[in-house]
DNA sequence: AGCACGCCGACT
DNA sequence: GTCGGCGTGCTC
């Protein structure tokens, strides 16, 4: 019922804050109520404090008391910084997700927009030659060789230089720049003409024609029938492909037409490289975004996306909330990584899921690119929804690596290597050529167990063996930091016998040193890369062929070209295949088709050898007999035979507490609210169950796993459930997260 | 989720 | 006598 005296506006506005509601906001005072719309950020007393909260609708009245609606401080926008198609989206994440609206609108803004900086293209500083500074003899300056450099490499450019090209210049210009400008020789100065591309500029840098094979030809024809509306493509290419053409030549097409293009990739790590092809093909420039970016970069690419100056933004997850005037299309590259995945904190969207929305909303193709793709997405394609296109060749000469069991039940180990791996790791440095050899744990050994009583170091926060890590002789949780020096004696029974037991990098890294005297061991793990800069240089000494045997973790499997690599090992292909969790097959088999697509790119064969005790394993069988498409139709039927995603849907609640009781009694609560909404056979609750890692960093940690078989009945039962969920008295010390098709259950 | 308000135990 | 523990309730 109408409680508004004075037929005064109403505005409803969204408050990044974790509150499943909006709140009302009378207008500003003496403030054009015409130029009030939605979309505006706004800042707004909240409480005793202030927030920027982004206006969502206007009203004639309110569900609150009128005497208490407070006016809206200012507004901070004139026009909305983002269109309805991109209120569109957020309004769609926060409901799919079950995440406060204002806190996905909020995470939608860089940072600065965010916290209400006036949407401006940050102004970059610019310096020039002073008159004097012209005609100057750098000589002069012999004496300061900073100062002198600078002051020729402006004389040289003849322009004005922006601050952002003198970083890339020398990383401390600015020591230099001081003095030159107490000497009048340089003046902070404006831009000569305006840097920014127009669209009549032409689109491509370099003009040859580009070389794409049948295959590559007819997925870029197949993607560009349908520029101008929406459809999802699934390329599947195989390592070596040439996927980054197609994506290129695609991009050419769309940025001929004078429109935006997104690209999204899982990972910082593998942005240079393709920065760098892109900025070798395309005249335009490119916005990029990513995390290891200053707040001011990132706002400055974004703003460039939104006014349209800029057609190419290359970008992680977040990217894709960035406003396209004039969308042409979305390219996610790796669509398989578990990284487009949010993981911790705030909303667990899925990036590729949310593009397919994206590009829906937006009537644009959409192109899922993998060597790999997760099987949704060959589920997906399987049923039509997106279209598969294939490349099955390596372009130019690069021939398949051939797979090998290698069964090491019986065989004499070292630490890890069998004796037939030996002998082919030898043969393939013989013929000058590098191995590289994978395994999935850093450190020197799992765990440090006592010989005479069989104690092992347990961390005293998790359900984890402490690591031991030889270099600098400690042990270490993986899980939650925790280190300890490693002891002489065992702490149970005083035993000087403490024996390293099992394998990590750190210990076969000795035990190639040892077996293969003379050759060059290179590591790659997160240890070995810490420091800023070192995985480059790595990457380069390798590729220098500077290495002989490269060993590593994970970080190996991703992107990074070894051309004389020809031997690659997976050490232990096991683990993977007996995990509680059933998504670890595909992850398994993901990750060796991955590790083997690093062998044999040029014009020798690649051999890949896995280690195994399980010979005989149907996944393993299929995978390296039949291919990855095989394996995954067969661990597809898998899934279906177990109403598994994607043949199911699930929703995981999360909970953990300082005491388990409380952990386990807030799950408890979960599933009684559940049921309570819960009509029977729709949806099936399994626990509350304690987390497979039940103690994480101090935390007990218990789960309820929601699964459906039609997703409408799982959302509509959270609906009705969360907001109970959120009524329950707060229990201090317990915090709970949803996550919406996880995609591990630990 | 923050944050303030408020009502009971160990300190100067 | 206070400082501060965290239980409770509110944010338009």
């Amino acid at each position: 019922m109408p409680n508004n005296p004075s037929q005064s506006m109403v505005i409803r506005v969204a408050i990044p804050i974790h509150l499943h509601r909006l709140f009302d906001y009378l207008p500003p005072v003496d403030y054009p109520l015409d130029a009030i719309k939605p979309g505006l950020r706004v800042k707004v007393p909240f409480g005793n404090s202030h927030k920027v909260g982004f206006i969502i609708a206007l009203l004639a009245d309110s569900h609150m008391d009128f005497h208490k609606l407070k006016p809206i401080e200012a507004i901070l926008d004139t026009q909305p910084l983002l269109a309805d198609v991109d209120l569109e989206l957020i309004a769609w994440v926060s409901r799919y997700y079950h995440y406060p609206l204002g806190i996905v609108y909020s995470n939608a803004l860089p940072a600065l927009l965010r916290q209400g900086r006036a949407a401006e293209l940050p102004v970059e500083e610019y310096y020039a030659l002073t008159d004097l500074g012209q005609t100057m003899d750098s000589s002069q300056l012999k004496r300061a060789p900073k100062q002198k450099a600078l002051l020729v490499h402006f004389q040289q450019q003849a322009m004005p230089l922006p601050a952002s090209a003198l970083s890339a210049f020398d990383s401390k210009w600015r020591n230099s720049l001081k003095p030159l400008l107490e000497k009048m020789l340089l003046q902070s100065s404006q831009p000569t003409s305006v840097s920014q591309v127009s669209n009549t500029q032409p689109v491509l840098l370099r003009s040859e024609a580009f070389a794409s094979n049948p295959a590559q030809q007819a997925a870029i024809d197949a993607v560009c029938q349908q520029l101008g509306q929406f459809k999802v493509f699934l390329l599947h290419g195989v390592t070596g492909s040439g996927k980054t053409e197609v994506y290129m030549q695609l991009i050419a097409k769309v940025l001929e037409q004078g429109q935006q293009v997104l690209v999204l990739v899982p990972e910082i790590t593998l942005t240079p490289q393709l920065q760098q092809r892109f900025q070798q093909r395309f005249a335009a420039s490119i916005a990029i975004s990513h995390s290891r970016l200053s707040d001011n970069q990132r706002t400055a690419a974004w703003l460039a996306m939104q006014q349209g100056t800029c057609n190419i933004m290359l970008g992680t997850r977040s990217a894709l909330f960035t406003p396209l005037p004039r969308p042409g299309l979305i390219i996610l590259d790796e669509e398989h990584d578990a990284s487009f995945k949010q993981q911790e904190g705030g909303c667990r969207f899925s990036a590729r899921d949310v593009a397919v929305v994206r590009a829906k909303m937006l009537g644009v193709p959409v192109v899922l690119g993998s060597a790999t793709p997760a099987l949704e997405s060959l589920h997906n394609a399987n049923h039509n929804r997106y279209q598969l296109l294939r490349l099955p060749q390596r372009a130019g000469n690069a021939l398949r690596p051939s797979f090998q069991l290698l069964d090491i039940r019986n065989q004499k180990m070292q630490d890890g290597l069998s004796a037939p791996l030996i002998t082919q790791i030898h043969e393939t440095l013989a013929r000058d050529e590098q191995v590289l050899l994978f395994i999935n744990r850093r450190g020197f050994a799992p765990t440090l167990i006592c010989h005479s009583c069989g104690w092992v170091m347990r961390c005293k926060h998790c359900d984890a063996n402490m690591v031991l890590h030889a270099k600098d002789n400690r042990l270490r949780c993986h899980h939650c930091g925790y280190g300890h020096a490693r002891m002489l004696n065992c702490l149970a029974c005083q035993s000087p016998q403490l024996t390293p037991l099992g394998l990590g990098t750190e210990r076969v890294e000795q035990t190639l040193v040892r077996l293969f005297t003379n050759k060059k061991v290179v590591r790659l793990d997160r240890d070995s890369t810490k420091r800023k800069g070192s995985l480059e240089q790595s990457l380069e000494a390798i590729n220098a062929g500077e290495a002989d045997i490269i060993l590593g973790t994970q970080m190996l499997a991703k992107g990074h070209h070894f051309s004389k690599v020809t031997l690659v090992a997976m050490l232990d292909v096991d683990g993977g295949l007996f995990s509680v969790d059933f998504h670890s097959a595909e992850r398994l088999a993901q990750l060796i088709v991955q590790v083997a697509g690093r062998a044999g790119r040029e014009q020798k064969p690649g051999r890949v050898v896995l280690q195994t005790r399980q010979p005989s394993h149907p996944l393993l069988l299929t995978l390296v007999q039949r291919g990855y498409t095989a394996f995954a139709q067969t661990a597809l039927q898998e899934r279906q035979d177990a109403f598994l995603p994607p043949f199911s849907y699930h929703a995981l609640f999360r909970v953990q507490a300082s005491q388990e009781q409380w952990a386990s009694k807030f799950a408890e609560l979960v599933v009684v609210l559940t049921n309570r909404f819960n009509s029977p056979g729709e949806v099936m609750v399994l626990g509350p169950v304690p987390a497979p890692m039940a103690r994480k960093a101090g935390y007990y940690r218990y789960q309820v796993l929601l699964q459906s078989v039609a997703r409408v009945s799982l959302h509509k039962l959270l609906d009705n459930m969360l907001p109970e969920l959120y009524n329950q008295p707060r229990v201090m010390g317990v915090s709970w997260s949803l996550d919406i098709d996880p995609i591990d259950l630990y």
